[in-house]
DNA sequence: AGATGCAATCGTAACGTTACGATTATAAAT
DNA sequence: ATTTATAATCGTAACGTTACGATTGCATCT
């Protein structure tokens, strides 16, 4: 295979003069790069990426550890986008990117220190922060680049990508007081998780915003199956005042509220309307009339990558962080 | 950070002896060995990749060229436990797994080509084949080991891993007329697709053997949307003699043959009966009564990490193949 | 003419690993 | 006591790359 000693040979150069007309450097003549290169060209030569790496420590691989869900396939949906999203940008920055898929019962401080020491990538992407991540704490302390995809309760500054779930929850409110709703439900998944927590005060802000009190029995927690989002929502639409307007936590919790609808004959988008989130796909194929707020996954893969990238460019550099908005699709 | 330098150093030992006792070499003494191994849990060494690779040749790093889904999200469903089966398999056997998306404009060859020549990967994993795939021919050539996912018509013999579609079509079938059909639609995708010639073959076979005459007019291709698929079975359905079963080719056409049933009040199960494929997560979901059939994606993604492998372990060993068939998801 | 500066190129070493032949020490055989 | 075999360890080179100091040639200035 072609490599810079088998250049140099043919040309009569030293092999440091190939390497460095080949990226151009300032102190070979025009003449002579041109000459590299079109040689280079000929011979199909392609830098031997561990060769480099070794001498350079650098090794043009973005690490993205992501965990498999075994229990609940729908959030899937959104891992999809986000790992094109992610190769994409990688490789147009000139990295690739390396896949650690971990099971629930791998221990995820343990997949990071592998990667750590096994100087098998420039930087990771972490996602599924957990409370207090001690991950964020090792990365910072080993100096290992790094990026999250979520915030966690930690007061040391670290980069990371956000969906703004405070700025979903208020435009999905207020979208349905633009349909004229005034009680209106807001289903949350755990209510300990920082999202949730968001989600209820951009909630509270719309709420608080239209002069209408908050009804604490019309914030639902912790439904993570379509029975169960089915029976709280049956439950809620029984009571004496019911609401009309129903912001669904995500796909489980929208098939959830459209099977408690149907049980009751109501039809969505008129006797009740429905805001969801990231259903584009579901909803897209349902008859019924349902606005979905969603998040550009894709999106958030590339700004992932970008962060981690100029992370590695300048480590000490200011800390990044973004919080990408959701919008409404677009209606038929 | 920990090298074989540095435990050599603090043992008296030669940097060979330390690499040989890690990997248990015959020619080092037990106790050495011992010793070595507890230094290099202490120190936390792990081997440098680079430098390992750059002496061995072996990277010990898998890539899978996988194709961006812009234009049908749907059969987006199949890729993720694809992609987890492979990384999971690859980790497994000590490999790590690269994803290199390729959009719609990427030239598929140039893709593969950039992989062979910078020496950064053991082994590929190619999908998507199109007839008489030029990359088979150009990794054969090059002697770099890969592995396909699904066949085509070359009279060459290389590693595949597919779905046995002929197989499927086959029980689908045979299950529509268990429930006592006898004129069964048959939706394919595209009629030069090697699948669904193998998917024709199929249903032709369990219809000669209940000795049912092929109707042409039942077996439609090319519907690639809901509306266009949706458009056939209802062509179907207001003929003289409409079918009672319906096969669909995906899950598109599932919800096409649901729209065009509904729009006629007909009921899947009772009037119509329904089998479709690897769409477990919708149907699942659907209050109608619909079988599917589907192949196990993370299988399918194991399968190919291991033919890789045993491709790599022995370039010149037997050319695997592998046909995977599918199953029907158990009743509620 | 000799010194100075600059442009272009070269040579050596190093990154961390492994392959392989060389070397030493120890025990057994003559 | 000398040879021979064996076990254990060492030293050197190499994989392909890049960093850095050294070297060469040539024009310019005093």
């Amino acid at each position: 295979m072609a490599n810079l000693k088998q250049i140099a040979a043919e040309l009569s150069l030293s092999v440091t003069t190939v390497s460095r007309a080949l990226k151009d450097g300032p102190e070979v003549q025009p003449s002579t790069i041109a000459r590299v290169k079109e040689a280079a060209k000929r011979v199909g030569y392609l830098p031997n990426h561990h060769g480099r790496a070794l001498k350079t420590g650098r090794t043009l691989t973005l690490t993205a550890v992501l965990p498999m869900e075994t229990r609940d396939h729908l959030s899937d949906l959104l891992k999809l986008p986000l790992i094109e999203g992610m190769t994409l940008a990688a490789r147009k920055a000139g990295y690739s990117l390396s896949i650690y898929s971990t099971t629930p019962d791998d221990d995820p401080v343990e997949s990071v220190q592998r990667q750590l020491q096994a100087h098998s990538t420039d930087g990771l992407i972490i996602t599924r922060l957990v409370s207090g991540d001690p991950r964020v704490k090792l990365l910072l302390d080993q100096r290992m680049p790094f990026v999250a995809f979520g915030r966690t309760d930690l007061d040391t500054a670290y980069p990371y990508v956000d969906v703004d779930n405070e700025q979903i929850a208020y435009e999905a409110t207020r979208r349905l007081m633009d349909k004229g709703c005034r009680r209106i439900a807001l289903q949350l998944l755990v209510p300990e998780d920082q999202g949730s927590a968001m989600r209820l005060s951009g909630y509270r802000k719309a709420m608080a915003e239209a002069g209408i009190p908050i009804d604490q029995s019309l914030i639902g927690h912790g439904m993570f199956t379509m029975e169960s989002s089915a029976a709280w929502f049956d439950r809620l639409l029984a009571c004496s005042d019911p609401p009309t307007g129903l912001a669904c936590a995500n796909e489980l919790g929208l098939l959830g509220a459209l099977h408690a609808l149907g049980k009751r004959g109501l039809v969505p988008g008129r006797d009740v309307h429905i805001v969801t989130r990231d259903s584009t796909r579901l909803a897209h194929f349902l008859p019924a009339k349902i606005e979905v707020h969603s998040v550009d996954m894709a999106a958030v893969g590339r700004k992932l990558v970008e962060v981690l990238e100029s992370r590695i460019i300048d480590p000490l550099g200011p800390v990044e962080t973004i919080l990408l908005k959701g919008e409404f699709d677009p209606g038929e």
